[in-house]
DNA sequence: TAAATTTATGAATACGTATTCATATAATAT
DNA sequence: ATATTATATGAATACGTATTCATAAATTTA
């Protein structure tokens, strides 16, 4: 029976060489004979001998860990960009720490779960940073860059989509197709997302003196945009058109509109936010606005691993655009 | 400016005290007078220091870490799973290594990574551990429990729901509905999972002698239910029940169904498994059987737990009933 | 008051690795 | 044949913490 862990020195012994030599086979990058590579990783594999990666980071100061926060992992949008984070950084030698925090800003204690792990980087997905928390990552020299949010402070990398523009663009679509009462279902109201995309949006029907606009605020849930949706309607009869904050809320909202009796999009048209795969369901054929989630996903993982090789690197901020993306859920002409 | 990282011995030169002293306040349980336990706070406040978790990992010998293998997390039932099982065991002082596999059974790869950094133990859900991989991880003494799947190796603790018996009590609730022409639609057809559900449903179809049955085999996604639905139902007009691998797979059954110009459930009745919160969404109003996720969760990290403690613990398996649901999708008599 | 115990602390060490330094051997150039 | 360089290895050390051991001071007991 072999003890718990073997460690170098185990290996050593059994190939009857040095622990260094050991090391050098196993850190790379060191010339050792190939003879003696051979007994030592013939003893490592009797002994089922594995690297102990917490003392090699004491050594390296290299964790290659990433944590990745994200709120809302039930939310097909976040399942996705896990599933790409991982991917993607699986790839490149890190490995994820995940932590699913349930506020709208990052905890204490998740900051110091980080902090004690010495994580080389964090992903912040759907939540902010406040700056006194920024500033212990910044002060531990951990890069931080926030996924689909962005901090006025200019103290942190974010990438994200330009909100206010894509809505801008949603209204006047909207507006062109002749509807003419408006609701927002949104998602919390005191989120930079929330208000981006309600400002754009609040603006182009200003411009086109459009006044019919109701807005109901609740989280970004499925539960939640069926709730608001059936208050708004059964409310508001003539509404002809609901903006949705993301897409999941569209799908609840959609569900309860049809619950009512009202008919998609002939009754009343629905307009969502990500495109999630769920959208493009028959069931709900959802029209929206893509965010390019691959390219968001890749932008994040390249700040922040130029952040990881260089701490000095200004803090960089990545918008991107996304685009319409037309299904059956909004009232032709 | 800082260090990097402050270190214990930083905090206890800033404090006039021993690094051992500094050491026996945030290891805790030790005696510090309380004036030199103020003043040591103060100063690791003052410095922003967090105890390194690897260097404090390489004494303690635990991580407390837990490595999560999951295949499959854009599938609503395993998002809900994470969250979960991370809030669960974020309470209780764990952290997660969230590890995406893509294979029916755990890399190489992927086990070396969770060996390297030590994690105490691992919850595999909807994979298979090989003999070996199961060797592996029992060397090194740590703790590995399968979620939703389960060895007949014994070899290995596992959690899951009795899908034989959950098969034959839907069979038997179909046919006793009045269905004459049965078709199932299942995950890939190599699982336990896959094949205890097939076996059970079988079983009971052929006591009742209804031999209209049509297997079709796909994977544990919406995609893959959707092609196979509409493959099957095409070519066999006269199908009248279709039993799916999971909900996931019954939603896009139902939706190729509906594309078809069938309706459920009075052309055609849809049965699911596990219950996830989507198959109650009005759109679908999913029959199935619910899997009792946050028992199964429990007692997943009890036994993990117990096998962290007391490495000597037999593995144990826990198999759960679980119970019909009943929605709209199945046409009642 | 002396002896025994408790409380509080620092010095020294171990955890398992990577790496520097020193050294010895082998290979090459002069 | 000698000087130089490249190759290969081990000894020693550092990373940041927890913990044992020893000891001094404070407290209790006899």
């Amino acid at each position: 029976m072999s003890k718990k862990h073997s460690t170098s020195q185990d290996v050593a012994e059994l190939a009857g060489v040095s622990q260094a030599t050991v090391s050098r086979v196993f850190a790379g990058g060191a010339i050792v004979s190939e003879k003696k590579k051979k007994k030592i990783l013939e003893a490592a594999e009797a002994l089922g001998y594995q690297p102990n990666a917490h003392a090699r980071s004491l050594i390296t100061k290299r964790t290659r860990m990433i944590g990745v926060v994200m709120r809302n992992i039930r939310n097909p949008f976040y399942s996705a960009v896990l599933e790409i984070f991982h991917n993607r950084l699986s790839a490149l030698g890190y490995h994820l720490i995940f932590i699913n925090s349930t506020n709208e800003e990052i905890q204490e204690k998740e900051i110091s779960q980080l902090l004690e792990y010495n994580v080389e980087g964090v992903i912040i997905t759907d939540a902010l940073l406040s700056s006194s928390a920024a500033l212990k990552f910044k002060r531990s020299e951990i890069a931080v860059v926030l996924f689909n949010r962005y901090t006025e402070q200019a103290g942190s990398s974010s990438v994200f989509c330009d909100n206010y523009l894509a809505t801008k663009q949603i209204a006047a679509y909207l507006v062109e197709l002749g509807h003419k009462s408006f609701a927002f279902i949104s998602g919390p109201s005191d989120t930079s997302t929330t208000l981006d995309r309600l400002k754009g949006f609040e603006e182009v029907l200003k411009e086109r003196n459009i006044d019919e606009f109701m807005i109901e605020s609740g989280n970004y849930t499925y539960e939640s945009g069926f709730k608001s949706a059936q208050e708004l309607m059964t409310k508001n009869k003539h509404i002809d058109c609901v903006f949705c904050g993301n897409d999941i809320i569209a799908l609840g909202a959609m569900d309860a509109i049809r619950v009512i009796g009202l008919r998609i999009p002939e009754d009343v048209s629905v307009f969502g936010f990500d495109n999630i795969r769920m959208g493009a369901w028959p069931s709900y054929s959802l029209t929206t606005w893509e965010q390019p989630v691959e390219e968001m996903i890749d932008g994040t993982i390249e700040i922040l691993l130029n952040e990881i090789k260089d701490n000095t690197a200004k803090p960089k901020t990545l918008m991107f655009k996304g685009h319409m993306v037309v299904r059956n859920s909004v009232k032709k002409k």
